[in-house]
DNA sequence: CTCGTGAACTTACGGGCGTTAGCTTATGTC
DNA sequence: GACATAAGCTAACGCCCGTAAGTTCACGAG
């Protein structure tokens, strides 16, 4: 079932001041697009606008191109990854082991729920080779660094607690723990179905974090 | 650089019975064009076809359409893959703790000498939701179940030469293993640098395998 | 030598894309 | 009520794509 509204009605245009406003549009347009479940190719300038009922090239005066769209939609989820992540934090038990599945468990749910968006934020293609665009290393850089500190601080609690085996390298286990959870993600997030047993997550975390 | 060399004259006509070899050379320009570091939207029919220097409608006796083409390489690069691993147990060390960290490393290997390749073989995008195309559900359920297969195996020596504690599912603890080679070898084949230590991959398939 | 046929070609259609240039119209101030 | 301007529109450009239809040409069997 394709859903091409293509939303005759020429639109209500915005109170002077709050052209800003297009923006988020665009950007929850874009969002919607994926989830909607084809892959990021049917994100294009056009299908975009489309989406939000407007003329392509409206989008200009918000966007310079088409890639800054999708970095546009990557930071944003990036938060909304964040966000999550911190609530899964202060909602759960105290104790550092419980702070730990929740936070993992939470990333894990994450794209579980938003495969299509977990894809375009962790996989990498959506950027041309960055050349032609008005996309910047620093951009890319700055992905997801907030949503790995909360990671680096819950597993350092573990260790503080003793409830871990640290090793003298607290950032190079995060990122082994990461990198652990973003297979299982990335792989979810991509096949039908996956094989393996239902608890693979926790045998992750449990595994990875070294917990006694 | 963009290597568009267009190959006029008009190519040197396979003799009869040969035309299959016109299928290899496809493929083969498809994998060119993802070495060639482009994403996979630079895989296109027409750029294949001017790839091997051939009429692009050309391709139609060999390939039903586009998405076909990506599974052969696919299913292609899944056995080459099979076959690196397979040649480094057998040149490794006969004990199981050297053939698991040859094959895991073989593993790793292999996606960071060919990151475009790995990403279509893991990134699950190629397949436009399997409407429309001539891709079965039975091409994508089989594609890397021989290397898998073979990870199982090296796993399952460590556990019965006790140099790791094996939990009673072996092929539940194979794809958590997997999963975290997984991660890194994508992570890896998608950003330009990976943080983290060197040894993170060390550190994956210590922790993940249980070693002693 | 003929001629069927497999292998690949040429031409063409219709469609989607990103982007540029210039126009229209609602808004809210004076 | 006039009018400056922000907000968005229409039209059009050139490009590349996938695919259909019909054509040419060399191989090799008879």
């Amino acid at each position: 079932m394709v859903t091409t509204v293509t939303n005759t009605e020429p639109r209500r245009r915005n109170r002077r001041g709050e052209g800003g406003k297009l923006r988020e549009e665009i950007i929850e347009a874009a969002v919607a697009l994926l989830d909607e479940g084809g892959d990021e190719r049917a994100v294009t300038l056009r299908s975009v606008a489309r989406k939000v009922g407007i003329a392509a090239p409206s989008i200009y005066p918000h966007f310079s191109d088409q890639p800054s769209i999708m970095l546009a939609v990557v930071q944003r989820e990036m938060d909304s990854l964040t966000s999550v992540l911190r609530e899964a934090d202060e909602n759960a038990a105290p104790d550092a082991r419980a702070r730990l599945f929740a936070v993992c468990n939470a990333y894990l749910d994450f794209a579980r729920q938003h495969p299509q968006r977990y894809r375009i934020m962790f996989g990498g293609l959506w950027t041309p080779s960055t050349e032609d665009t008005s996309i910047t290393d620093a951009d890319l850089d700055s992905l997801g660094v907030a949503a790995f500190t909360l990671l680096v601080e819950v597993l350092g609690a573990c260790v503080e607690e003793g409830i871990a085996h640290g090793s003298d390298d607290l950032f190079g286990d995060s990122v082994a723990l990461w990198l652990g959870l973003h297979g299982l993600a990335h792989q979810r997030a991509v096949v039908r179905k996956m094989p393996g047993p239902d608890d693979v997550g926790d045998r992750l975390i449990t595994a990875l974090a070294h917990l006694k």
